[in-house]
DNA sequence: GATACGGATTTATAGACAGCATGTC
DNA sequence: CTATAAATCCGTATC
């Protein structure tokens, strides 16, 4: 189908023939076809790569230049709300506002009602609904990507509930992948439904077993034994390989075996333009084995890398100097980022329990990514049999059906929340009401059946009233208490707003770093670290030398909590060095963990840090413990001593700028007030520009005539700041 | 008695969303 | 609980 046959609006057609696209690839056509031009739900299940994005850019635009209001456009992650973005910007020329709102980003406010296209992450809009904005009903369609992630154990169910609460609201466009029970879907969604396996490159499976390659139709080819020589084999094709493999040591380890074989067959330049992007990398115990494997044309990737290392190894992948990846499951689901050659090494990975194969789903998300539109003809993805019996992989992920998708909205986590948010945000009023909701959802849809969810929902209201987040009038009536409301606005599980709460009065009496650490690191909110074997002794005299300090009891041996507490020791002492300036360096060595999860743990403590001072703040707090908990925040968040803190309230100074102005003797913001720009300048870190941005703080008027530009402005300015600041 | 070696045994295992108010080196 | 590789332990050989 063409676009100019489209039965959409001119000017949409316009944009998308702009961008070099005249005709609709046939699942494309198809679903357009479906109604959902004419405001019909539609759940599109086809493969990644099949244009799925364009479908919905389509029905967004069109809907939004016909009827007006908002589209909301919902994402798993955040990296994927900025690739949408920039992609959905195209749109502005038809004066249609674009914005992406994160956990990074704004909030709550009104800001967003400017906006015509809205892209979020589920919880982020779940959080959106629930502070209740103005604009949330001038929604008129809401688009789910990857809405089989409603079978997430641990975020399907957010995913659920927001879908439930708008089905009758707006028009739904859910965007699949294929999945055993597509239709059950769309009958929950009262949608039409499209499914396809067409994609715009053909896509040929393999399993790989002892130097033998079997294709689906049952060709062979013959390979030396190790299947190392099949990402070495597109590499000398001229094209690039995406190795999937199921822990980071493994990630790390064969992205170092690769490279060795890889640099025989990269150009000179190629080996030059690699070792200055080895270069370029921050030092540390990481980073050595990275950089090692780049110089070699390979890269591994994996969470434990930080974002500025992800960014920069998927850009040179995408330029094709990256000849090789390693990746565990971090690529497989987030942004897009195809390769000739697929290889799955493993299918089988560790889950807690113990090992687990790998769902057919997940492989099947894993092979789409081979095969790069307008570079390949073909993309070929191929599963590895080491251990396992090739004939069996075959059935299992190549000709086999991906699993159904069952509701996890049972998961008594994500449950409790979702209940509480119903009751404190969304006014459900009495647990009749609390059912006939959970009527809307999927999980009643495949159940036809709310006994055993209504006794889950009478446990958790119980738990909620005897913790008074919400209480009950003489006629069985909830009444949402502020304690309550807080919580489900700030987004935290109930359960750590319980720890909190239950830790004020001890905290109060003694507050320290230490305890509070501990206290954040052991909640259910918080990412759980595990203090490995020979580390647990050393953990556990600490937490005996800080016994004192602590707001809970030492757990003994014997209790089945014991491992977790030294886990959350572990966390809390990272957070004591990290505010204590101990180098990030030094704290990967220490405690062996990646950039990337202490981010993350920083991350986390930050947001935990500010809810426990928002939930504090509502059972009459003290002012000194008050203002005590505020300072620590702004430590945790910039990691300093108590004696930087003045100066990294100042713009532009942080971490390291601070430190290093306090040890050149600038101790306070009246010291830098009344210091000299030339001095200034001649601490480590401080250039014209943060200098410039001290001053405005300070709000010294700029001298006129000196604006940014040319040369002469420059000299100027940098003449008169000294007489400014003096 | 110290050290080197090699086989046996033990250990550890993927990822990443949310608040709020603005900017690290 | 299905695996696998690295780290560690431990006994033996060697100097």
């Amino acid at each position: 189908m063409r676009i100019e046959e489209l039965p959409v609006d001119e000017r949409v057609k316009r944009v998308i023939i702009e961008r070099g696209i005249e005709e609709l690839y046939p699942p494309q056509a198809k679903a357009l076809k479906s109604g959902v031009l004419d405001g019909k739900n539609l759940v599109l299940a086809i493969p990644t790569a099949s244009g799925k994005t364009l479908v919905s850019e389509i029905v967004m635009a069109n809907k939004l230049l016909r009827e007006g209001g908002k589209a909301v456009y919902l994402v798993p992650l955040k990296a994927l709300a900025e690739e949408k973005y920039r992609e959905f910007k195209a749109w502005e020329v038809l004066g249609l506002r674009v914005a992406a709102t994160t956990g990074d980003y704004d909030s709550t406010d009104e800001w967003l009602g400017r906006y015509d296209i809205i892209i979020a992450t589920s919880e982020k809009f779940d959080s959106l609904l629930r502070h209740g904005s103005n604009w949330i009903r001038d929604i008129k369609l809401v688009v789910a990507d990857e809405v089989h992630l409603i079978g997430s154990y641990d975020r399907g169910a957010t995913l659920e509930m927001i879908l439930s609460h708008m089905l009758d609201r707006a028009q739904i466009l859910a965007l699949s992948a294929t999945v055993g029970n597509a239709e059950e879907l769309a009958e929950w969604l009262n949608a039409e439904l499209v499914v396809s396996d067409w994609r715009p490159v053909e896509l040929k499976k393999g399993v790989f077993h002892l130097g033998e390659l079997v294709w689906e139709d049952g060709k062979r080819e013959r390979y030396p034994e190790n299947w190392e020589s099949l990402a070495i084999d597109a590499v000398k094709r001229g094209k690039q390989a995406l190795v999937f493999v199921n822990t980071r040591r493994s990630a790390e380890k064969e992205a170092v075996s690769l490279s060795s074989k890889v640099a025989r067959l990269l150009t000179k330049p190629e080996t030059r333009q690699l070792k200055e992007l080895a270069d370029s990398l921050e030092e540390n115990p990481t980073n050595e084995k990275l950089k090692k494997a780049i110089r070699g044309g390979v890269a591994f990737h994996h969470a434990g890398l930080s974002r500025t290392e992800r960014t920069m190894i998927e850009d040179a992948f995408r330029e094709g100097l990256i000849k090789v990846i390693t990746a565990t499951p971090t690529l497989s689901a987030g942004i897009n980022l195809p390769a000739f050659r697929v290889i799955i090494r493993d299918t089988k990975r560790y889950a807690g329990f113990g090992w687990t194969d790998i769902p057919v789903l997940e492989i099947q998300q894993m092979m789409g990514r081979a095969g790069r539109p307008k570079y390949d003809r073909v993309g070929e993805a191929i599963v590895v049999a080491r251990t396992e019996d090739p004939k069996k992989l075959m059935e299992k992920y190549i000709h086999g059906k991906p699993e159904k998708l069952f509701s996890m909205l049972a998961n008594e986590q994500a449950f409790r929340s979702q209940v509480l948010a119903l009751i404190t945000n969304f006014g459900v009023s009495n647990f009749r009401e609390l059912i006939g909701f959970l009527e809307k959802t999927f999980y009643f849809h495949q159940r036809k059946d709310t006994s055993s969810i209504e006794y889950k929902a009478k446990d958790i209201v119980y738990f909620l009233i005897e913790n008074e987040f919400v209480d009950m009038d003489m006629n069985d009536r909830f009444i949402a208490l502020p304690f309550g409301k807080r919580t489900s606005q700030l987004y935290i599980d109930p359960l750590t707003a319980k720890r909190f709460k239950d830790a004020f009065p001890k905290l109060e009496r003694n507050p320290n770093p230490f305890g509070i650490f501990q206290l954040i690191a052991s909640t259910p909110d918080m990412a759980t670290l595990n203090a490995r074997r020979r580390e647990m002794e050393d953990y556990l005299d600490l937490a005996y030398e800080f016994e004192e300090k602590l707001y809970t009891n030492i757990p003994y041996y014997e209790d089945y909590r014991f491992q977790t507490f030294l886990g959350e020791i572990k966390t809390a002492k990272i957070l004591l060095d990290w505010i204590n300036e101990v180098p990030e360096a030094r704290i990967y060595e220490t405690y062996s963990i990646d950039p990337g999860d202490l981010y993350r743990i920083l991350e986390l403590a930050d947001w935990l840090m500010y809810s426990l001072i928002e939930l504090y703040k509502l059972f009459e707090p003290e002012k000194d413990v008050l203002n005590y908990l505020r300072d620590l925040h702004l430590r945790l968040r910039h990691g300093v001593r108590e004696e930087l803190l003045e100066l990294v309230r100042l713009p532009n100074i942080g971490r390291k700028r601070a430190r290093a102005l306090y040890n050149a003797g600038f101790r306070t913001q009246e010291d830098i007030m009344r210091a000299k720009v030339r001095d200034l300048l001649e601490v480590e870190g401080i250039g014209m520009k943060v200098v410039e941005g001290l001053f405005r703080h300070f709000g010294v008027e700029m001298p006129k005539g000196a604006k940014k530009g040319s040369k002469k402005a420059e000299r100027v300015r940098k003449g008169t700041l000294d007489d400014f600041l003096k």
